[in-house]
DNA sequence: TGTACATCAGTGAACGCGCGTTCACTGATGTAC
DNA sequence: TGTACATCAGTGAACGCGCGTTCACTGATGTAC
């Protein structure tokens, strides 16, 4: 505990940093990453540009601090997900935390799946929180499946299992889980892709105008992943 | 076919603007849409900045016309793909069509289906042209399903019931297809948002460093589109 | 075929703007004796 | 408790840059008689 004993200029440094980031988000849910400006922000909190220096070395790394907290915000809602007294929580839990994440805010959400930012290259940390994340998955996909040979499909087709075998010689990506089996592999895979093929399209705004709650699909998707 | 005669200098227009949205690809492909600069194509076609005022009365007009195209060239590829002789096209041959063009250019993928340009709004024919596809997958859907009654799983859930069921109300969005059954409309839909899950993901760059295949993950989720 | 005129592509200068970032400096806050 | 010094937050001016866009103008291309 003797660590976390903040001289009360940290604590103030850190309190500024957080405002910065604050307003950077509320700037992004305006006008997007890429527009996001360091003076703009300094403007909104009644500082001049170049006070920010103190508290960022430049754009980028703002930047990145912004991904690493949208990413940190997941994992740990996902983590969360098993914490409330409930054990280890189910596919459908966590798809549930899936998307209430991204519709909480949708411009974070695509700061993290979205359109990569040109030029940006996510550090390494980064993808150690994705693989916190993937580990909650792939327990919650592992219990899920008592019959290891059976995929989310009753009955998987010939290409399901052409890639439940290429994942058996391709399992680096799991690491905390080295003796997952495929099906289970493959559960965690499909899970991903389809929720985020629903959260994508919706956020994006292409079922607006359709008239059709996207929501819905979603549940027939989730079902389609825990139905066995 | 008399008002197809051009004029010289009609010709040399159209040439021109092609030469502009050429390079503007070039430049979205580098660093995305957002970035996009008049005065850099300009730069880059040996020209003055101001010169590009004489086609496009601005950027905003030079993004409509590359989204558009965007747009036109995913529907015909679509179109295309029953006119081999083949006749209507099958779903499987639909879903080959969707990720050969987004892999052909993944920044015109990006500028169609990834994070909405911040304060564009797309105009009305693009949405017609949306509609034109959807009218080809709807053809697809329901060829595919000789027993309406049967979603893309053989055994549908009780939410994907409970989604057909919210279809069947719904579908205004289908109007080229007035009387497709729930069935149908609920495959088309989740065609597209199972493709387009693994296609964001991968396009974004998510599976990278994961040593993994895409284009397996993307056969099985066509296998569970049309097997039944 | 030749001349007179209209059309239109492209230029160069200019406007105002906002950006990221640096630098030297002031003034307040904390630390050491 | 009081003074001397070091630390650090924030300012204002400045740099160089590129952006979209306008404007008056030149020069080439096409059209009409």
């Amino acid at each position: 505990m003797t660590g976390n004993t903040k001289t009360p200029r940290e604590r103030y440094r850190q309190q500024v940093r957080e405002e910065v980031k604050e307003k950077a988000w509320q700037q992004i849910a305006g006008s997007g990453a890429s527009a996001l400006s360091l003076n703009a922000i300094a403007k909104q909190m009644g500082m001049s540009g170049p006070a920010l220096y103190r508290y960022f070395s430049n754009r980028d790394e703002l930047i990145t601090e912004l991904i690493r907290d949208a990413y940190r915000s997941l994992a740990d809602a996902f983590i969360a997900a098993g914490d409330g007294g409930a054990g280890r929580p189910g596919l459908a839990a966590l798809a549930r935390v899936l998307r209430r994440w991204a519709l909480e805010d949708p411009h974070r959400y695509f700061l993290v799946y979205g359109t990569p930012v040109p030029g940006y290259h996510a550090p390494q940390d980064v993808t150690a929180i994705a693989s916190e994340m993937m580990s909650v998955l792939l327990d919650a996909c592992t219990a899920a499946g008592p019959d290891p040979a059976a995929g989310p499909d009753p009955a998987p087709g010939p290409e399901a299992r052409a890639f439940e075998d290429h994942l058996a010689g391709h399992r680096e990506w799991a690491g905390s889980h080295p003796d997952a089996p495929p099906s289970a592999l493959r559960l965690a895979l499909t899970f991903w892709s389809r929720l985020h093929g629903v959260l994508s399209l919706e956020l994006a705004g292409h079922f607006t105008g359709m008239g059709l709650d996207p929501g819905l699909l979603f549940e027939a998707e989730v079902d389609t992943l825990t139905a066995r």
